[in-house]
RNA sequence: GCAUCUAUAGCUCAGUUGGAUAGAGCGCUCCCCUCCUAAGGGAGAGGCCACAGGUUCGAUUCCUGUUAGGUGCACCA
């Protein structure tokens, strides 16, 4: 497609021969009528000695409108705005959908870039509550927006199989395990047994002392403490999948924290090297305070491993098999400063500068309750499946009264309801705090992914009522796509590839999110302006063959979100 | 205590690396289904962009400070 900003940018070099960015530069008029694309001339005032009203008169008189591709541009104080050719701009949007159909937007940006994305990670043997929801369907996106962007992604669910915990559960088992039928609801008996032996642990510094060591035990090999932790993550796993298959996420791998135990020593090793590590209480430490983060430990008093060795274990281990541009920890902000511990750190692991550099921390908010923080102590943690199926019951009750005679009710109700939360958890900045409300989440009005999915079975329908099929591209006369509100989807459907680059660039969902509620709404205001099915033949063809593309887009981006499009509401 | 993040309409949030009149949704008041799905659309009310300084031709946006809240600071992950 013909880039509009590149062009003009180029105009305006042109016109008035200054090398300045000038594309980076141009902006968007607040509204339509002042123009399609603006460029405020202020900060050329200066270097150019002039007023901007001046320089934009210069430009203007100067600049070559030869070819067809600007239509106009005006001098409104000290903005040049530019109108672009509308019929151009159509042309150019529904000939690139034509021939790309569902991978319009798509790009080959990343080819032969490598990135990691780490997400969901959740603790082996502990509920999937909605604390883990976020990282999973974010993470889930990220990795199917870089894949459309061309780049070479691995989805890894790095799982907390490892740690003290491990060991505490080994003795929580051993004690009380004949107490329990794990073969049915395993993880919450499993919790439940992790909660009396952490009491216990309170209580008597012994059973702590205890626990450690069978997890010493369990980084040794161990036969005895190695089954029952491996009982634990098969039992686990299996619940987890089942809430993936419900929310479509999948993963390329499973190599969680355990695996990456026998690695551990090497960095240590390198680390020491480097003459970096300090003996603090008997613990190996990393003094980072002339950096303003703390210490971070690399080694407990006691010789084991801790999560910051594993996690730089994992650096090294990456690096050397995906050679990565990038690496995303799709991890809540309360790891903040330890991601910034361990990705300081990682600079002496002697691997590539730009892996060292390609590490990220894509940090989000937390989701809370509005009566405090979830505990699992306090069974005030809500599950995810138990949400899932809540939202799923609601959209039935609703389809049972609005719709009662839909085909594949349960299907589609599953559709929507997920679409729901999904959405509902991409759709705001992600740093920010959400409370948790089950009105909020499961509102299926306003901005939401019902609403999205709404305006996209509306444009399935209109075509499935006018009785024919889509029209072909080389039917459509552009001329009778000029108007307000098909200017304006177009417009957005033009938008759709910088889009999905700018999600990439600021790892934020919400630029996605937020453009399809856009998208919607702009097809909703062309649905209430226009009658789509007409008299006039060629307006039929157009309307149908715009509703037809907008549908396109939605489901592709929404299908990026994780979100799935019903055929019917 | 130190570090860090957040603060925009009654509520939940957008606000394009500083720009033209600060925008949505929910809720509230009206209006629109004999006509392509009302999970929709239209109109209206609702703002000291937390506060105070500074930088700039220009600040919701950048800097400093203040206030309020979240989070993190050694053998848990």
């Amino acid at each position: 497609m013909i880039n509009f900003k590149d062009e003009i940018a180029d105009k305006i070099k042109k016109a008035i021969s200054i090398e300045d960015d000038i594309k980076n530069l141009i902006e968007n008029p607040p509204n339509k009528d002042m123009g399609d694309y603006a460029f405020p001339c202020f900060s050329l005032a200066k270097t150019l000695r002039k007023s901007p009203m001046i320089i934009a008169n210069e430009i203007k008189d100067n600049i070559d409108l030869s070819g067809d591709l600007i239509e106009k541009v005006d001098v409104q104080g000290g903005y040049l705005n530019f109108f672009v050719n509308k019929k151009i701009l159509i042309n150019e949007v529904l000939k690139e959908l034509d021939e790309k159909k569902e991978n319009f937007g798509s790009s080959n940006i990343g080819n032969g870039k490598n990135i990691i994305v780490e997400y969901s990670s959740p603790n082996i043997a502990k509920p999937f509550h909605i604390g883990h929801l976020r990282t999973t369907v974010i993470g889930s996106a990220l990795y199917n927006i870089y894949k459309f962007l061309g780049y070479n992604v691995t989805g890894i669910n790095h799982l907390g199989d490892y740690g003290t915990q491990f060991g505490k559960m080994i003795e929580g088992y051993k004690r009380w395990g004949n107490e329990y039928d794990l073969n049915d609801n395993p993880i919450d008996k499993l919790m439940d047994i992790y909660v009396r032996i952490n009491n216990l642990c309170k209580e008597d510094e012994n059973v702590l002392e205890i626990c450690r060591d069978n997890f010493k035990k369990l980084e040794e090999g161990d036969e005895y403490c190695t089954k029952i932790w491996n009982k634990f993550k098969d039992l686990s796993l299996k619940e987890f999948q089942r809430i993936y298959d419900l929310l479509g996420v999948k993963f390329d791998s499973f190599t969680g924290e355990a695996f990456y135990a026998d690695k551990v020593d090497d960095v240590c090793k390198i680390l020491e090297g480097k003459g970096i590590v300090q003996e603090s209480e008997g613990a190996k430490i990393i003094d980072l305070e002339d950096k303003g983060l703390g210490v971070c430990m690399i080694r407990k008093a006691n010789g084991s491993s801790i999560y910051a060795t594993r996690d730089l274990a994992t650096i090294r281990y990456r690096a050397k098999t995906y050679d990565f541009d990038k690496c995303l920890y799709v991890v809540a902000y309360e790891q903040n400063q330890y991601f910034k511990q361990i990705f300081e750190i990682a600079k002496y692991l002697d691997i590539p500068e730009k892996c060292v550099k390609g590490l990220k921390h894509i940090s989000y908010g937390m989701t809370r309750l509005s009566t405090g923080k979830m505990s699992t102590r306090e069974g005030t943690v809500v599950k995810v499946d138990e949400l899932l199926n809540e939202a799923i019951d609601r959209v039935n009750k609703i389809i049972k009264e609005k719709n009662p005679d839909m085909e594949n009710r349960e299907e589609e109700a599953k559709k929507i309801g997920i679409g729901a939360v999904i959405f509902n958890n991409l759709c705001t900045t992600l740093v920010k705090d959400q409370i948790f409300d089950w009105d909020i989440m499961l509102n299926f009005n306003g901005e939401t992914g019902p609403y999205i999915q709404y305006i996209y079975v509306r444009t399935k329908s209109v075509i499935e009522k006018a009785g024919r099929n889509v029209p072909e591209f080389s039917e459509i006369d552009i001329n009778n796509l000029t108007d307000k509100a098909s200017l304006n989807i177009i417009e957005l459907l033009y938008n759709f590839s910088d889009v999905l680059v700018s999600v990439s660039e600021k790892n934020e969902t919400c630029i996605l999110t937020r453009y399809l509620l856009d998208l919607a709404k702009a097809y909703s205001n062309f649905y209430n302006e226009n009658k789509i099915i007409t008299d006039d033949e060629g307006i039929t063809k157009a309307r149908l063959y715009l509703s037809y593309v907008t549908g396109i887009v939605l489901k592709t981006g929404s299908k990026l979100l994780g979100i799935e499009m019903p055929d019917k509401m």
